[in-house]
RNA sequence: GCUGACGUAGCUCAGUAGGUAGAGCAACGCCAUGGUAAGGCGUAGGUCGUGAGUUCAAAUCUCAUCGUUAGCUCCA
């Protein structure tokens, strides 16, 4: 007999020789039924592991995230035992699980298209009505690239050659099919029911755009059809919502092949976007921050000087002027670094907070490009602070601080990660760890959670950035603090000293929004649309039921407006269904129905689009409500 | 940039054994003056992304090019 120390840390007694499914059912019949793979010492293992000695036992369920993964992980090996048979001479790379599924990338000759889809999961669905069981078998590594050389996989011989000495080169089997995989994997295949095949997409072997391209077919899969139906609704959903359909029909914004990746912003949408300048004006007001703006052109030697000019070339417009080498501005710091030394600068100047909508450009691969969040042009909510040393800490504190206001403005939660020196760097090892070090402390002492992101950071300093999550669970890189120890330097920026002496000052450059261009576009998919009344490009909505509503009607606009509202007065001669129809679809916050009734009485009766019907008012009523709701930057 | 798909009226889309283009909505005109998600009738609107090629004939086939798109790479 041998123990077994279980998850909730009582001890069981079993047979020496048991497997970890014996186990499970011993335990209970759901818990067999459940069982997805087993977690002895720490260490994953299949189902099929036969226990030997005392050992810390988990058995995984399809409830845990790890058991999950090794579901989907499993349904990836089945969907490439499908390719195979369907596309013989296929040969396989990698399928690791993914959140909410699992893709796998093939090298075949025939060239994956949405059809083929529908017959690999009908392939699929017979392999697993087959219900075959898990093999596992170990190599030692001779023999391992032997057998991958025989089965003609020379992705696996790569994979195996980079595995360390010493790693036990696992093999599974599944009927004819054999994949070289660390596992676990299900033990019966008929644990899998509900998975869809979703997309196929091109994926460099290994990541890497020097290598070979592969095609990769994602896909998602569930313990139970519900769940899968769900997470399918959720991405019809979120198709819904594009900000690019969403752009188009609230007439936000557009995009034209004549500028491609260079937004226009229709009236409705520079309504959005001016009044998220003016709230970022507010904010950053209030938080001591003053304000310029640099030039959009600037001179070779500028951007020799700030390393732009060598470190970011590919990504720069460039162009002469008098014969002379000019780059539009790819970033906003070389100009504040300029306007720094427009005076002699004090420490009791410090910490000189310094901001600039600055519209920056620059030159993204043309694969990059995606509606707002991915653009060529693009206005950054930058600020530079200036300060000295003694100050990063408290000041990194204050910029998290105002961040975090303007998230929460919008209902976003939000992550943080540190990402630290990357391979492409300026500056010594001493400065990097300083920067580094100054950071980590600053977030450390501000008592926030954060990921580490090793080797991540600019070439000219660390950075903290700020990841927001929308309402539907997306992520979103937003704000960032980034500390530069880069610029000062080629800059020469000195500050006169308590003692005197000239020093060098330390600089951070920082975004809240990021770019409001994309913010924009995170905001339409949050809200679907539905902008809160501060943000909305019409807050009120009038509706004439007849021509001889007009009057009445049009003396009420003027009301609004004076009060500083924004409205808009249908007073076409279309039936009042048809108007209301399109007043709902542009998801103004609040509708008026201008009829007899309204007209007789001298009120309006009032439909809002989160509570519906308001019934009568008084303007006064609406006027006020509107303004609170202004006044708060309400979200529902 | 790379791999695949797509590009037809303002919008959403139909139109392949190749025979010089269609619908709905929108626009415009007329009629209906209508009460919380589409009233009726009519008019106009397209060198089928662009450029070559094949063919008696190309929206349809081939090549190139531009753009969009799913991803990869890169990134605010």
């Amino acid at each position: 007999m041998i123990n077994l120390t279980l998850k909730d840390g009582s001890v069981r007694s079993v047979e020496k020789g048991k497997t970890i499914y014996d186990v499970a059912k011993d335990i209970s019949g759901r818990l067999a039924k459940e069982a997805v793979a087993g977690v002895v010492n720490g260490k994953t293992v299949d189902l099929s592991y036969i226990l030997e000695e005392d050992v810390a036992l988990n058995i995984l369920t399809l409830n845990d995230d790890e058991g999950l993964d090794v579901f989907r992980h499993t349904t990836a090996h089945v969907m490439a035992m499908a390719v195979q048979n369907l596309f013989p001479g296929t040969k396989l790379a990698i399928g690791p699980s993914i959140e909410n599924g699992f893709y796998y990338d093939f090298d075949t000759k025939h060239v994956f298209v949405p059809e083929d889809l529908d017959q690999i999961e009908k392939e699929m669905k017979r392999i697993i009505s087959e219900d075959l069981h898990a093999e596992r078998f170990v190599l030692n590594r001779e023999d391992a690239l032997k057998f991958v050389n025989e089965i003609d996989a020379d992705y696996k011989v790569e994979l195996i050659n980079d595995l360390p000495e010493g790693e036990e080169l696992s093999f599974y089997r599944h009927g004819k099919f054999v994949d070289l995989c660390a596992g676990p994997h299900l033990y019966g295949l008929k644990q899998i029911k509900a998975f869809k095949l979703l997309s196929i997409a091109g994926a460099y072997w290994r990541g890497d755009s020097d290598r070979k391209m592969l095609q990769r077919i994602y896909a998602t899969a569930f313990p139970k059809a519900s769940q899968l139906e769900e997470h399918l609704h959720r991405l019809e959903e979120a198709k819904k919502r594009d900000h690019r359909k969403l752009g188009k029909e609230l007439k936000l914004f557009s995009l034209m092949e004549q500028g491609p990746g260079f937004p226009f912003f229709l009236p409705k949408g520079m309504i959005v976007k001016n009044k998220l300048i003016e709230y970022w004006r507010d904010v950053h007001e209030k938080a001591g921050y003053v304000e310029v703006e640099t030039p959009q052109i600037l001179n070779r030697s500028l951007w020799e000087t700030s390393g732009h000019w060598f470190h970011y070339a590919e990504n720069m417009y460039t162009l002469k002027i008098d014969d002379e080498d000019y780059a539009i501005k790819p970033m906003n710091c070389p100009g504040g670094m300029l306007v720094y030394k427009t005076e002699l600068r004090s420490y009791r100047d410090f910490p000189m907070r310094v901001g600039e909508l600055g519209k920056v450009h620059r030159h993204e691969l043309s694969g990059a490009l995606h509606g707002l969040m991915r653009v060529r042009a693009f206005t950054q909510d930058d600020a530079h602070i200036f300060m000295l040393p003694s100050q990063i800490k408290d000041e990194i504190k204050e910029v998290v601080r105002v961040i975090d206001e303007v998230y929460q403005t919008f209902g976003f939660k939000y992550h943080i990660e540190l990402s630290t020196r990357p391979e492409k760097s300026m500056g010594s090892d001493a400065e990097w760890e300083l920067a580094e070090a100054s950071l980590q402390q600053a977030l450390e002492e501000s008592n926030l959670a954060y990921r580490l992101n090793p080797g991540d950071g600019a070439f000219y300093g660390p950075k903290i950035d700020f990841h927001l999550e929308d309402c539907i669970g997306r992520t979103w890189q937003c704000g960032t603090i980034q500390l530069d120890m880069q610029l000062p330097q080629r800059f020469e920026l000195t500050y006169i000293g308590e003692d005197g002496e000239k020093h060098r000052p330390v600089v951070i450059h920082r975004v809240a929004f990021g770019s409001i261009e994309r913010f924009v576009g995170i905001l339409i998919e949050h809200f679907a649309g539905k902008f809160p009344t501060w943000l909305s490009p019409v807050q009120v909505k009038m509706i004439t039921v007849a021509d001889r509503h007009f009057d009445y009607a049009n003396q009420l606009k003027k009301q609004f407006e004076k009060a500083g509202i924004r409205v808009e007065l249908d007073a076409r001669h279309e039936s009042v269904g048809y108007k209301i129809r399109e007043a709902r679809l542009e998801r103004n916050p609040y509708m008026l129905v201008i009829g007899d009734n309204e007209v007789e009485k001298q009120t309006i009766s009032v439909r809002s689009r989160d509570h519906g019907e308001l019934g009568e008012m008084s303007v006064e009523d609406l006027l006020a409500k509107v303004n609170k709701e202004i006044e708060d930057k309400f979200t529902v």
